[in-house]
DNA sequence: CGGGGTGTTGAGTCCACTCAACCCTGGTGG
DNA sequence: CCACCAGGGTTGAGTGGACTCAACACCCCG
């Protein structure tokens, strides 16, 4: 059976461990070391975090679940531009310009804890080692963007699908999940939104991977099946010459 | 004549101002409150500030000139992830990770601040107003490439050139240039390579938007005749339904 | 004068898009 | 219970835009 997103396994380490802790059995909030209270938030599927244009307030980790970041496209449909799962810290698009850019939508229930940024930012002021950490989240969000400019810019859609399926992977490898089969929260319009591409484009492509024998596809049930095909699709550019 | 990116005017006003402050007579550094001193670097056109991999020691702000940033590709050829220009800050893809992620070229002779990370750190950490400042210009860079991602994901080859022309437009404007008649220090090749296109592509469209009497493209001399047009072209799925 | 880097232009191909039909599933209500 | 509907997903046929391959023009520089 595919891991859940929304599983919530207790005790975690993650990347925002020290920006906010919380007694996951009780839900208050425990003072420690760099580490301050927080509100959590609940989301349902489709409901929206924020939006486009709304003040910054707060930074959000997201405790369980799976959302979606979408930038407005003045007129066209909006363009998915990231995924959130545990551990990614939802808002740092409003850092800079004091408002969120994107707008954020949970595609299954989910679960957010609530960082003043005034707070943060305090608390960043006092602790040097606490500040490092979230520059350096800062900087891996933008590392990531890079990389993902450079998926679209160069690659075909197959490229674009095997790369995204090995990231995917490896997001629920880092959260302690199976790296090889889990379910994807997102339709095949987001991913098509993300990766660029149309949703029949993206539906076709899984099934002839699936054809390949690299991965058995089944709704939102995804499992691979060769990994290194995966890679080698993946990084299909530097094949033979 | 169109204005030359190298072109130095003198009293500078630009984002990176209480970062780092120059004598641009004497050459000498300056200290202010909440400036440092910092060497600075010239670069030759087509040589190297730094490459992937390479441990973070230093954020460059522009003084002058242009260079690339090239993301590696594993294989094929490196991908344009981003141009630079006088006042934007270089090097911030390190931050995180430690190591530069790009490798950046001068696309023309240039000059840079040095800046050490490790002072710049510690000056942030007791100028909260220079901190506050160096927060923003990495949440702008996100954006930016939130922006980018946006469109290439959506556009066509010819929204996204009138896009690109029209970002290069405001950037001159903001740095106190002409915003309708410029120089590109770029080739066709990294302008493709950045916007996802093929070299002959972007040459094909620049000359079909002369055709449309929305520019004039004269090898890298552009000037922008019918700013409107433009607009209409680079957000064309708002048209017409 | 030759050579490399850059840019333009043409002809033909292919990949991803568009348009469209259809299936499956879950939910709702008679 | 079944009918109906909406959202998501699959599959097919045909089109078009950007790519590939290729030739050639231009310019600077040695």
């Amino acid at each position: 059976m595919a891991t859940s997103l929304s599983a919530n396994q207790g005790s975690t380490r993650c990347a925002f461990d020290g920006f906010c802790r919380q007694d996951a059995s009780s839900g208050a909030a425990i003072h420690a070391p760099g580490e301050f209270p927080c509100a959590h938030r609940h989301i349902k599927a489709g409901q929206v975090l924020y939006r486009a244009g709304d003040d910054l307030h707060s930074i959000y980790p997201v405790k369980a679940g799976c959302l979606k970041a979408t930038f407005p496209a003045e007129g066209s449909r909006d363009q998915v531009v990231g995924f959130y799962m545990r551990s990614d810290l939802v808002g740092l698009d409003a850092i800079g310009s004091g408002k969120y850019s994107t707008t954020v939508t949970a595609l299954e229930d989910s679960e957010v804890c609530m960082l003043s940024y005034l707070q943060l930012e305090d608390h960043c002021q006092q602790n040097n080692d606490l500040r490092r950490r979230f520059e350096t989240l800062l900087g891996r969000e933008l590392n990531s963007d890079q990389g993902s400019l450079a998926m679209l810019g160069s690659m075909t859609a197959q490229e674009r699908l095997a790369t995204f399926i090995l990231s995917m992977s490896a997001r629920f490898s880092a959260l302690g999940y199976s790296s090889s089969e889990f379910r994807i929260q997102m339709t095949r319009d987001d991913i098509g939104s993300y990766l660029g591409l149309r949703l029949e484009t993206v539906s076709r492509i899984l099934h002839r991977l699936q054809d390949l024998k690299l991965l058995s596809i089944n709704g939102r049930e995804l499992e691979i099946l060769d990994r290194p095909g995966l890679e080698r699709i993946a990084h299909a550019r530097n094949e033979g010459g």
